[in-house]
DNA sequence: AGCACGCCGACT
DNA sequence: GTCGGCGTGCTC
């Protein structure tokens, strides 16, 4: 027998099944899907890789090498994931070893040590360097990054006499919570006479049993206990020694733990609107079949009951859920509401949980414990069985694609895991992507619309606030008369406002008000952001930071003072108008402790805050009664991005943040400062017509031939030198323009609108096609030069369907 | 990725 | 002659 075998060595050379004999003994327990360590390449080196099939014949005339070992007992990739890697490999020119890996946790992927054997001891006993290095140990992790190089010549001549040898370990990250516990092993009755035999000294032991015999009979954790009930340690060993309980060693898992207990919560009553949907769903539901429905409901039209309901009728038939939602709004309100309808049948996968709770919830569903799960992104790869729902909300959000490898779309696996399950796939938004809504209009999609707030509550009146007329009347550049007013209303009401600072590619930077001058980033390019705490510069994409100049170093004016705002600026003068406010920041930095959203949320939640202020991640699925005023301190910073969906952006933003402002019983009113009043893209979120933007915005797609019109590659080229990046993007465009047919148009190659990120310069090239089968083609051919690239020090992006231009 | 092989200039 | 620098090719 042999095996086919990806090996986890992600270059484009080795991006294809290497065949390996199965030995003897591991006949009958190898299967696709399991992780083996495989001998790869010459010396010693060993390798994780993954089986993808099983073979009896190998028609090959080369000399095969024999699998070392297996590192799982069952398959951890069942043949719907093995299939689903190949496509989404092939589709996204991503290597196949790194889509496997992405479907997996973390702690699943292989670490790697080297160490150095001394066989010879004798050999080191002249040289004062080595005797240092290997300080009385027989075997040393060996880091060419860290060891001395004159070390490293050494050893290599060592190695050659065989006084050292080099060894290749494959280390397993993903480990097992294991704890004591014991299981009671006789019957109440017989607790209850072992107890009155006792003597009357033996407290501990009759407090045992009196547990004992009202005891579940299974195994328990015997922590729990001997904290509760106050035994001690030695009790237990005593009581095994006995014949009265088994003890041994559990698996346990490590759940993600909500702050407060989950109360159940029963189905609400469906509005006409929401039932109809709801109705469309279940039929779908029932008859098994792959349909995509795009929701198009309006914000606090009660999509997430519709969701809920809906995955209690795929529970119903036995079958499981799938739930996605945008890493910031997976909110712990979110998976409470879950919880609270499903309870432990949920598992719950997002970024803020640590590699052993992300384990164990990937186990829990593998192992058909849970039956729904909720999580952001690459939750899309949990191995569910027997799928009869995927959910993705807020279906437009940027945050389902990746944008590292593998660059893969939750939307499109969605599809493809709906289409291998007979699964209905529900896309839910307020304000779907243009792609998705024009899929709807040709038929691809069925269209479900909720154009209604339940409880028919108004949609807030939405005031656009010209800043221009603002400043030229003398007034603030943070904070016009009027939302100072609506505030000031709020505040003595005691009602709550949400304020959002637009920081989208925007940031609180210095500028020279004599020659313009502004300090960027040595390594980024990047304009840098002021921290006023630390009084210094900080680069927010590498972490460099200089001190805060008083003089411009160009001109050296002492007039360089921060220009533009970020939060912390606003929240100051934000306590200057209204120093008796409670204000509650949210912002990257006052999140960034596991918890802190949650927590900040909660506060605000219990009105412990009259003011909520942060960025784009107070603009997602809040939900506070109190709040009736939501106001958006600068709209246009969306509006200014070098991309074409920018104006889709911003459309999406003020919908998304102005649908915070009355949810209840309260009216809402939002305030948009902004300097583009008469821009479309702001009229439209003001009348809160996603249909009207839609229309517009797809004519200006037609005529700029944009997505959905034409689909989009984007290439980067990074090189550390600008031209050489140049060089190379100018011909990797000479040598396609040759596959392009008439139709397709190629942009650039132009310089990235972020150069020198990280040390390198970007070169982008966008191509814009409808039909792509020879410039696929073509791309393929380019990922197979991507070695010579790379050792050219060229780093090579393709980018399909991209959802950010930077 | 990681390693060996082979070709070249520079040195004991 | 030999060492090591780097370009090139291969890994079941």
């Amino acid at each position: 027998m042999y095996a086919q075998v990806i090996v986890d060595v992600p270059t484009m050379q080795t991006n294809q099944p290497y065949t390996y004999l199965i030995p003897e003994h591991l006949a009958d327990v190898i299967e696709p899907g399991m992780r083996v360590i495989v001998p790869f390449g010459n010396g010693k080196r060993r390798v994780q890789g993954f089986v993808i099939e099983t073979i009896s014949a190998y028609t090959g005339s080369n000399e095969l090498k024999a699998i070392d070992d297996v590192v799982d007992l069952a398959p951890v990739l069942n043949t719907e994931m093995l299939a689903l890697a190949d496509w989404l490999a092939r589709k996204n020119f991503a290597f196949k070893i790194s889509v496997l890996q992405a479907m997996l946790p973390n702690v699943m992927r292989a670490k790697y040590v080297k160490t150095v054997q001394l066989l010879d001891e004798t050999a080191i006993l002249d040289s004062q360097l080595l005797t240092n290095f290997f300080a009385d140990r027989h075997e040393v992790p060996l880091d060419a990054e860290h060891v001395d190089v004159d070390v490293l010549q050494d050893l290599n001549r060592m190695q050659r006499k065989n006084q050292v040898a080099i060894n290749y370990y494959v280390g397993n990250r993903a480990k097992i919570k294991m704890v004591s516990a014991f299981k009671p092993q006789l019957t109440a009755t017989e607790y209850d006479k072992l107890r009155h035999d006792l003597r009357k000294s033996a407290k501990q032991q009759a407090r045992f049993l009196t547990y004992l015999m009202h005891a579940p009979q299974q195994w328990t954790a015997q922590k729990e206990v001997i904290d509760e009930i106050g035994v001690d340690y030695a009790t237990l060993k005593k009581a095994e020694a006995q014949g009265w309980i088994e003890r041994s060693e559990i698996e346990q898992y490590r759940l993600p733990q909500l702050t407060s207990p989950v109360e159940a919560t029963q189905p609400l009553t469906l509005t006409a609107e929401q039932n109809q949907v709801y109705q469309t769903l279940i039929e779908n539901l029932q008859a098994h079949q792959a349909q995509t429905f795009l929701l198009e409901g309006v914000t606090g039209s009660g999509k997430t009951e519709v969701y809920l309901q809906a995955m209690a009728q795929a529970l119903a038939q036995n079958q499981t859920a799938l739930m996605l939602v945008p890493e910031i709004t997976l909110t712990p309100q979110m998976v409470r509401r879950v919880k609270s309808r499903f309870g432990e049948t949920v598992a719950v996968l997002h970024s803020a949980l640590s590699d052993g709770e992300r384990y164990d919830e990937w186990r829990r569903i593998e192992r058909g414990e849970a039956k729904i799960v909720v999580g952001a992104r690459s939750a899309i790869f949990a191995p569910l069985n027997n799928v009869g729902l995927i959910i993705l909300d807020e279906e437009h959000d940027a945050s389902y694609k990746q944008e590292d490898n593998p660059r893969y779309h939750a939307r499109e696996v969605a599809q493809w895991r709906s289409d291998y399950h007979q699964a209905t796939l529900l896309l839910g938004s307020a304000t779907p992507a243009l792609e998705s809504r024009a899929h709807a209009q040709q038929g691809q999609y069925t269209l479900l619309r909720l154009p209604h707030r339940v409880q028919e509550q108004q949609l807030p009146a939405v005031n656009i606030i010209d800043m221009r007329e603002t400043i030229k009347a003398g007034g603030d550049e943070l904070f016009s008369e009027d939302i100072l007013t609506a505030i000031k209303q709020r505040l003595d009401r005691g009602e709550q406002s949400v304020l959002m600072l637009n920081r989208r590619g925007f940031a609180n930077y210095v500028n020279c008000r004599d020659c313009g001058y502004t300090p960027t980033c040595v390594n980024c390019d990047l304009a840098l952001t002021m921290h006023k705490v630390t009084n210094s510069l900080v680069c927010h994409y590498c972490g460099y930071h200089e001190p805060l100049p008083v003089q411009c170093p160009q001109c050296g004016s002492k007039r360089i003072r921060p220009f533009g705002a970020g939060t912390q600026k606003v929240e100051t003068e934000l306590q200057k108008y209204f120093p008796q406010a409670r204000v509650l920041r949210m912002d990257l930095d006052t999140t960034r402790k596991k918890g802190a959203t949650d927590k900040m949320l909660e506060a605000f939640g219990q009105h412990e805050a009259d003011i909520l202020l942060g960025t784009q991640m107070i603009a997602k699925g809040l939900d506070f009664p109190d709040v009736t005023l939501v106001g958006v301190l600068n709209a246009d910073t969306t509006l200014a991005l070098p991309d074409y969906r920018a104006a889709e952006r911003t459309f999406q933003l003020l919908t998304q943040v102005s649908g915070r402002a009355g949810r209840a019983d309260k009216a809402g009113e939002v305030f948009v400062q902004t300097y583009n009043p008469e821009h479309y893209a702001v009229r439209f979120a003001q009348k809160h017509d996603y249909e009207g933007f839609y229309k517009y915005e797809m004519q200006l797609r037609r005529d700029w031939q944009y997505s959905p019109y034409f689909y989009t590659i984007q290439l980067k080229i990074l090189h550390e030198a600008q031209n050489e990046a140049a060089k190379v993007a100018f011909e990797i465009a000479d040598w396609l323009k040759p596959f392009l047919d008439e139709k397709t148009v190629m942009l650039g190659p132009s310089m990235g609108s972020v150069a020198r990120l990280n040390n390198k310069y970007v070169y982008r090239i966008v191509i814009k096609y409808r039909q792509g089968e020879r410039l696929f083609a073509a791309l393929d051919e380019l990922m197979q030069a991507g070695q010579r690239l790379q050792r050219q020090k060229v780093t090579l992006v393709i980018d399909r369907d991209p959802v950010n231009f930077v």
